[in-house]
RNA sequence: GCGCCUCUAGCUCAACGGCAGAGCAACGGACUCUUAAUCCGCAGGUUGGGGGUUCGAAUCCCCCGGGGCGCACCA
């Protein structure tokens, strides 16, 4: 358990000098661990540099031995070895009193200990901070998953990994964004508190606003507000932001996450798997350096071009059974039952085609691929289809057996979009709550005339954990949603 | 929400029906070139909580709680 009484006994005793009160307010550092380690590796075991630098960070481990010590200094960049000498350290005495976990500051000559570890002599050094509860075993770290995503400030010093993870996870949002801008991407923000749910089928989050007395609730997705900005005039939009739905937890979902929406004028959901693909391989190489991944052990090439198939087309190529919404009902419904689905009486040809698919197909890609034209009946918020009679421009990306994200050509026609809204507020009535409410904002904003668009939502969330191979949501995301620790006891019911 | 697994010292783990232990950290001490330093010493527990079975429960059973995985829903 994740300590949710505090420490069962005393704080660890306090040893040495520095009071809190003691601490300077602040502390110039000259360069980073890694810096030390640029500048002066070329230092041979025994040598002296003459250059004096100011190190900062946490001392990690500590060896001492009487009249020396060594420690290792970690900051964000790295470590470095901290050697303190009696004659050369000041208060040398305190220094081998530090415990491990205690923030220092330190400034000394670049040097190389005879046994051929880049150090900083310490002249003097000064308390930043004590660390009053222990970081864990020093070798082992701290592997037990509440505790590591509870208190992810001790996780981040006792795995390395995790750092690493989040960091990439950066990377991936910077390089979007700039990839984003160089097309001529306006980046917007659109609100999170929504008078009404909508651009996805999902539960909400509610809340209230006391001075207007009125629920609202957290959007389950930026889409509706994102189109009213096309037809404010923006061609090309992007917002990328949390959205929440108020579902399970699991190891590919977190009630919040964050997702790229992006909005592009004139253009059809045929363009928009282009930009996906010279986006998605293109961060890769940014942050990674390769667009050949391994995910899982399996490899995972991101170079465009990327498999276009139809839903229709990889379920024949999954099952040997070629199924389309134009079918008898009940041919499709018997199909569904084989793989030992529950089969809703209220469910259209629509429906149970992309549930056959989910059943069967979709755990089954590797990808990428872009599995393409969904069921009409599943797809609210898309156009109807050129060619295919029941079928909407939609595709979702698949990478590493799993949706990446979803995008369409978007439904346009106010008319169409107020009876798929209808339909939508039907299967509410009839219980589906995770089922669309009619935005009578939103039709009123499309009166005023959507130019064709191509819409997007990307999984920042799920492109991290490609990036950074790891299986589980958590890894990638710092602070996930967890039950709440229970105030002031421990957890007896 | 349902099913399975799991919870022992601050951390990592033993003990699996018969005296709750080790390593690390912490605490006290030795040591002037260490690399998870080493060595000596000391302390640390309502075995997640409650109830039951038993001569005896960390261990078996029941309830509750936390966490993990799977199913369902979804990105």
């Amino acid at each position: 358990m994740a300590d949710p009484r505090g420490p069962p006994g005393p704080l660890r005793p306090q040893r040495g000098r520095s009071a809190v009160s003691e601490v300077p307010y602040r502390f110039e550092v000259t360069h980073a661990a890694s810096e030390i380690a640029q500048r002066w590796g070329g230092l041979s075991a025994g040598e002296e540099s003459g250059d004096v630098v100011s190190v900062a960070g946490r001392v990690m481990l500590l060896r001492t031995q009487g009249k020396v010590a060594f420690g290792e200094l970690r900051d964000s960049s790295g470590s470095i070895q901290l050697f303190a000498q009696a004659g050369a350290t000041e208060d040398l005495e305190d220094f081998v009193r530090l415990n491990l976990g205690d923030w220092i500051g330190a400034s000394g000559e670049v040097v190389r200990t005879r046994r051929g570890e880049l150090s900083v002599r310490v002249r003097t050094w000064t308390l930043l901070a004590r660390a009053r509860r222990s970081f864990g075993d020093k070798w082992r770290g701290v592997t037990d998953t509440e505790t590591r995503s509870r208190q992810r400030e001790v996780d981040l010093w006792a795995n390395e990994s995790t750092r690493s993870h989040l960091l990439v996870r950066s990377e991936i949002v910077r390089a979007m964004r700039e990839r984003l801008w160089a097309g001529g991407f306006v980046e917007v923000e659109t609100p999170i508190l929504h008078p009404i749910p909508g651009g996805a089928l999902a539960r909400p989050f509610v809340t209230h606003h006391n001075a207007l007395d009125a629920d609202l609730y957290l959007r389950v997705a930026p889409e509706l507000y994102l189109k009213r900005l096309v037809i404010g005039g923006f061609e090309r939009v992007f917002e990328i932001g949390r959205s929440f739905r108020n579902e399970g937890i699991s190891p590919r979902h977190n009630p919040e996450f964050t997702t790229l929406e992006l909005y592009w004028a004139y253009a059809d959901y045929l363009d928009m798997m282009g930009l996906v693909e010279e986006l998605v391989a293109g961060v890769a190489s940014d942050v990674v350096g390769t667009a050949r991944l391994t995910y899982q052990g399996r490899p995972l090439d991101l170079t465009p071009p990327w498999r276009r198939a139809t839903m229709a087309e990889l379920i024949l190529e999954q099952t040997g059974h070629a199924v389309d919404v134009g079918m008898e009902r009940d041919e499709l419904a018997a199909l569904l039952a084989e793989t030992g689905a529950a089969v809703d009486p209220s469910w259209g040809t629509g429906k149970l085609m992309a549930e056959y698919y989910e059943k069967t197909t979709e755990g089954a890609l590797w990808g990428p691929v872009f599995v393409l034209d969904y069921p009409e009946e599943v797809s609210p918020l898309a156009r109807r289809h050129r060619a295919g009679p029941g079928l909407v421009e939609r595709f979702e990306p698949v990478l590493g057996g799993r949706e990446l994200g979803n995008a369409f050509s978007e439904l346009i026609d106010p008319d169409d979009q107020r009876a798929r809204f209808v339909e939508q507020a039907r299967r509410r009535a009839a219980g589906d709550d995770e089922a669309m409410v009619l935005d009578e904002e939103y039709l009123r904003a499309m009166d005023y005339g959507l130019p064709p668009t191509a819409g997007l939502g990307i999984g920042i969330d799920r492109l991290a954990m490609l990036l950074t191979d790891t299986a589980n949501i958590r890894e990638v995301i710092a602070f996930p949603t967890l039950r709440p620790e229970r105030a002031g006891g421990d957890s007896a019911g």
